[in-house]
DNA sequence: CTGTTAGCGCGTTCAC
DNA sequence: GTGAACGCGCTAACAG
């Protein structure tokens, strides 16, 4: 005790406290000071008392650094994001971070930029030690591996892993489209487009996929689709390109829902259009102008907080016990039915 | 040696290679392979590959936890946000963690919420020691004083400290309001309105200051002010309210542009109102519905980017020298002129 | 229930 | 230029 204490006194240019510190004004040695901070520990009510005492006075808690050295758990969760997951779905992060703050873990946030992509990003999340991760982005299948290999779970925000053998938790982009399908041919619709998005984006190709598959089932003829960009210019672009063709068109679906305001400025201003008497125009996410009244657009919202808490469940489950084997989980997206599609109940 | 590696073959699950592990392969001490991946380390040529094999062979990389312990710079950043920062202007994280990776540190996300107050996640902060903290939220003194009297710079994004004795970068809402103000006033406009955000928001306080402060200046007569949240629909009800109270309307400068778009929707859906023609309207923040067709809203662009690596700048700078005197830097806004509102040049 | 002891993985003197 | 020893602050295993 005399080396440690000699020694601390020296420097501490402004850290705060450490629990020796605290024991030797508690008066008692440090691992009970230890002992205090942890979940389970057996200690007398008496020197709890104490101890607590002087770690008031001192402002101390526990090193979380220090500790997870030890314990091999960081409590930091790494979320990895592309500029399009912040700009399309804000809330994601935040109901990330609530939901994992609320378990007691933390949010270290990666970005997937030009500069810096998974692989560098993964190698800097290696160094972290890391609980896990959860996945907003396409992660290449090699550096999904690099992570487990380790050790760290690992789980995916809406996309599915190439063989399956990764939990992730989607909404069910296919399955909202097919409803979708099915009710515009209900209530009387023969002639489809629809505005794709970045073929690069997964959940994109699923809307599509979802939209196709169901018409192809009903026996609808030839369904246009016209390429985009998930922009609102795109959206723009292929609408006045689809009229372009000539064909008879009365239900035009959209990759989502930036994408749907471009189509239906588009029909409105330039193609002097009626929507949803002359066409019927549906999006996807429930972004926050598509309630409003020059849109009024009929979309489906994704459970983001739901997802979000499911996301972080999984991951934690995995983290409990790593020989767990890996849940594949998609929630049904909510239908917001408005006035720019008829749409059959 | 003979002590630790006995040991250390024993367990060891799934961790990866620590630098004893890199000096066994590599028939060198642990030092050496510390030092090969420290900045300025001294080592010879042979001894670098011999150690880069090892720890290529190993996927060894320096454990970031361990080194921060003894370095006492963890490379890592607390940022502080709220939802309202997330829903409003979701590029700022996505900004600040580029700009944070680029300059080596890493991004630990806290949002504050009713459940988790300021107190609260300060503590986590400490308990991590972060080397800096920037903050998207109206920060309590007390916090502010708990963070730097530990030594942890702290740097505020779009707020100002109460004694200003904190580093801070943020827009210049009051001088953009001002030349609002002007431009209207030139253009002809004499019946002003503001539409408010809410009061525990700085940024809107200061948006409502600079309007008004710059009318007064040009004298202009009372200006009617209706209170709102930034939301759309705080936006919608303000101007119905607004023309309840009968006054002659020419100018309606809105917190927002949220709200700008409420008021807009109202001026021409329930009021049967002409814009720009019958009446003005100006927002801020320049969201990505604002340049649409049905909007073409005249509002104030904040340089985000900008303004992210300016924080960043600013709190690296603190974190090398803390004596270093707080800085307050003000970035101004940039004029989007679209069709909502008559303005001078 | 308490104190003592031994590391977690690494950066850093200080001899050689 | 290199290796041995030490300790960052803490938890865990053990004896009493």
């Amino acid at each position: 005790m005399t080396r440690k204490t000699t020694k601390r006194d020296s420097h501490k240019p402004f850290g705060s406290a450490t629990s020796y510190d605290v024991a030797r004004l508690a008066g008692v040695s440090q691992s009970a000071v230890s002992r205090c901070f942890l979940p389970h520990a057996s200690i007398s009510e008496k020197t709890r008392k104490k101890v607590m005492a002087a770690a008031a006075e001192l402002h101390y808690a526990p090193n979380a650094i220090a500790r997870s050295l030890i314990t091999r758990r960081s409590s930091i969760v790494a979320v990895m994001v592309t500029e399009t997951t912040t700009r399309v779905t804000p809330d994601i992060l935040f109901e990330l971070n609530v939901a994992l703050l609320r378990r007691g873990m933390h949010l270290l946030l990666f970005s997937i930029t030009q500069e810096r992509d998974h692989g560098d990003i993964v190698g800097e999340i290696l160094r972290y030690k890391v609980d896990g991760v959860i996945a907003c982005t396409t992660m290449p299948a090699q550096e999904l591996e690099r992570c487990q290999s380790r050790g760290i779970p690992v789980v995916l925000y809406n996309r599915i892993a190439p063989g399956q053998n990764t939990c992730s938790v989607g909404c069910d982009h296919i399955g909202a489209n097919r409803d979708i399908a099915d009710r515009l041919y209900r209530s009387g619709h023969r002639h489809f487009a629809f505005l794709a998005g970045p073929a690069d984006a997964p959940v994109a190709e699923q809307r599509k996929q979802g939209l196709l598959q169901r018409l192809q089932e009903l026996a609808v003829g030839p369904i246009e689709v016209v390429d985009g960009d998930f922009g609102y210019q795109s959206g723009h672009a292929a609408m006045l390109a689809l009229y372009a063709r000539g064909k008879p068109i009365d239900a035009v679906v959209c990759a989502n829902d930036d994408m749907a305001f471009g189509a239906m400025d588009a029909a409105r201003y330039a193609l002097g259009l009626r929507i949803p008497q002359d066409v019927s125009v549906v999006g996807f996410d429930d972004v926050a102008s598509a309630e409003r009244a020059p849109y009024q657009l009929t979309t489906v919202r994704q459970p983001v907080g739901e997802m979000a808490r499911m996301a972080v469940h999984l991951l934690l489950e995995h983290i409990e016990d790593r020989a767990k084997p890996p849940v594949v989980m998609l929630l049904p997206g909510q239908l917001m039915r408005r006035q720019s599609a008829l749409l059959a109940d």
